[in-house]
DNA sequence: GCCGTTTTCGGCCCGACTGTTTTCAGTCG
């Protein structure tokens, strides 16, 4: 099993956890943590670069000698200062660390005074009141500690966008009812169109003597507050999410906004340069040793560190910094931009929509064209088409074609990728078709190389046109199949085949930083709804959202063609 | 551990809230 880049990220983010712990320089156990981070999201396998003896490359915040440690763990899988420091220190104590009100120091105190080294241990300790008697800590932080440890033995999760967003809107249409609330934006991951998010952070804007904070305490949804004062609250929601609140004034709208919508990294590095400039720059605005002089919007507080605008979906320091300095910042796709949706089902297998009602509700979202992509007969619970069955669904769609107005139906498939890289229906069927999507949904567990030249092999045939949901994963549900998606892509490139960003909120696939590298690589990606009822349109803007992440233009868009040039784009595939 | 219009040492983003204190450390975002 080769080390995949999780794994080389996952050993130094216990580096930095024990460090921590250890109580090291925090700016050592910083520079652990970003690399943890640009590993992790790196587009190449490391340990296929130095098999292949290339050198690491050279990546902000990995000097030296990070590249060493990191070419160390590609190649065996280990790490000598890992393991030095796991015989120095109790290696499950890192999970007490990534408990909420736990940070290094108390991790340490509870260690060298209690001797508790595990969940369990720790669990017992508060249930025995031994936490309260440690000097520092007392009777609540004891409390606070015990429900931690026991929400956390409960598994506490991430949202995904999708859902976070239902609790989001029902909130700050709540808060707006507020006399005093002038602006409630939702900032955070959920501005930055992650794919999960871990809590919702809620900046406010209001006149004097606002209620807002005491409005959000009375929200009948909230189950807990956590810590509210006049400017600042957290409170758990029933479902477990948690909502931050920050209230600020108008004039320091745009810096609040920067700051609560991060990345954190982002703005560390924003902030940075500001510092460099003789500035500082914090939630209340820009600064001058004491005089304001930039902060209503966000563009001020840009423009103060000679920078344009950065789109909040960008703002992760994955080099959006750099290419806004050389105004390199890419033009990213918007929902308006596309055209058509090329993954769509219909009652014919496990949809919900007839053909008419697919196509009428996607002209109501604005599309031109839509293509109907039924599965393929070996998905037989979803009653996949055979050649038979999709010849006479063909017949439908030209005779629908010819009443619709203002939208084009294409005929499509989404069609199984066998287990040897095969399709599953026969190329005289393809080729009456005028889109054909592949798709893997069976034999999640072939080995990454049976895996990769499975899908290798399936693009190779003729008719073969997207690469649907490329990794395969269900977030929260099910990991992504084990594939080299570098080779997939390069191989995407040389058969002048697309890969699918599929929008549906539990897929999200490809991923952002994949899309940056399709992107890259000259590869077409094509933002499909993947729809099984006419509400699911709605999903493009996920889609979209996932490919402003991976820094997509409308130029990168299959769908965002027109479809003449779609048409040219679909016969040059198969010339 | 990284990095350099302050360049090989000495910096490294910044502020709110809580709880345990009696002026502040710890944690969080």
């Amino acid at each position: 099993m080769p080390v995949q880049n999780a794994d080389i990220a996952a050993v130094l983010e216990e580096i930095a956890d024990l460090l921590e712990i250890q109580g090291a320089n925090p700016f050592r156990i910083r520079a652990y943590r970003n690399a943890a981070r640009s590993v992790g999201e790196y587009g190449r396998s490391f340990s296929s670069m130095t098999e292949a003896g290339e050198e690491i490359p050279h990546l902000p915040g990995i000097g030296e000698d990070l590249a060493a440690k990191i070419r160390d763990i590609a190649t065996t899988g280990k790490c000598h200062l890992l393991d030095e420091l796991r015989r120095q220190l109790p290696p499950a104590i890192t999970e007490l660390l990534h408990l909420p009100g736990l940070g290094p120091k108390r991790v340490s105190a509870l260690w060298h005074a209690l001797d508790v080294q595990t969940l369990e241990q720790l669990h017992r300790a508060a249930l025995d009141g031994r936490i309260r008697e440690l000097p520092g800590f007392g009777e609540k932080t004891e409390a606070k500690i015990l429900q931690a440890v026991e929400a956390r033995m409960g598994t506490e999760r991430r949202f995904r966008l999708a859902v976070a967003g239902q609790y989001a809107e029902a909130l700050t249409a709540y808060l707006k009812k507020s006399a005093a609330a002038r602006r409630v934006e939702v900032a955070g991951s959920f501005r930055r169109m992650r794919e999960t998010v871990g809590d919702l952070d809620v900046l406010v804007t209001a006149g004097q003597g606002s209620d807002v904070m005491e409005r959000l305490r009375a929200y009948e949804d909230v189950a807990e507050v956590l810590s509210i004062g006049p400017t600042r609250a957290s409170v758990m929601l029933r479902s477990g999410l948690q909502v931050d609140v920050r209230l600020v004034d108008e004039a320091s709208y745009g810096s609040a906004l920067c700051y609560f919508t991060g990345s954190k990294a982002h703005n560390i590095h924003i902030r940075r340069i500001a510092q460099e400039r003789g500035l500082k720059i914090n939630e209340y605005g820009v600064f001058r040793d004491s005089r304001r002089i930039a902060g209503e919007t966000e563009e001020s507080v840009y423009r103060t560190v000679g920078l344009p605008f950065i789109a909040p979906e960008l703002r992760e320091d994955r080099g959006e910094i750099e290419a806004a300095r050389a105004g390199a910042l890419p033009k990213l796709v918007e929902l308006s931009d596309l055209k058509g949706d090329l993954h769509v089902h219909s009652v014919a297998t496990d949809g919900r929509g007839t053909l008419r009602e697919m196509a009428d509700a996607a002209q109501a979202a604005g599309l031109k064209y839509i293509a109907i992509t039924e599965h393929s007969r070996r998905l037989t619970m979803a009653k996949g088409l055979d050649a038979a069955r999709l010849l006479r669904q063909c017949d439908e769609i030209d005779e629908l074609n010819g009443e619709l107005k203002g939208i084009t139906l294409l005929k499509g498939i989404e069609v199984d990728i066998l287990d040897d890289g095969k399709l599953d229906l026969p190329d005289s069927a393809l080729a009456k078709l005028d889109v054909v999507i592949g798709a893997v949904h069976s034999a999640f567990d072939l080995s990454r190389t049976r895996q990769t030249e499975r899908i290798l092999r399936a693009m190779d045939n003729r008719y073969f046109g997207i690469l649907a949901h490329p990794t395969g994963r269900l977030i929260d549900r099910r990991a992504p199949y084990d594939v080299d998606m570098a080779r997939i892509i390069r191989h995407a490139k040389e058969r002048g085949c697309a890969l699918e960003v599929n929008a549906h909120p539990e897929r999200l696939d490809l991923l952002d930083t994949q899309c940056k590298a399709a992107k890259e690589a000259g590869v077409l990606v094509s933002i499909n709804s993947d729809a099984h009822s006419t509400l699911d349109f709605a999903n493009l803007r996920f889609g979209v959202g996932q490919a402003r992440r991976g820094w997509i233009e409308a130029k990168d868009v299959l769908n965002a063609q027109l479809l003449a040039q779609l048409t040219r784009f679909l016969a040059k595939l198969r010339a």
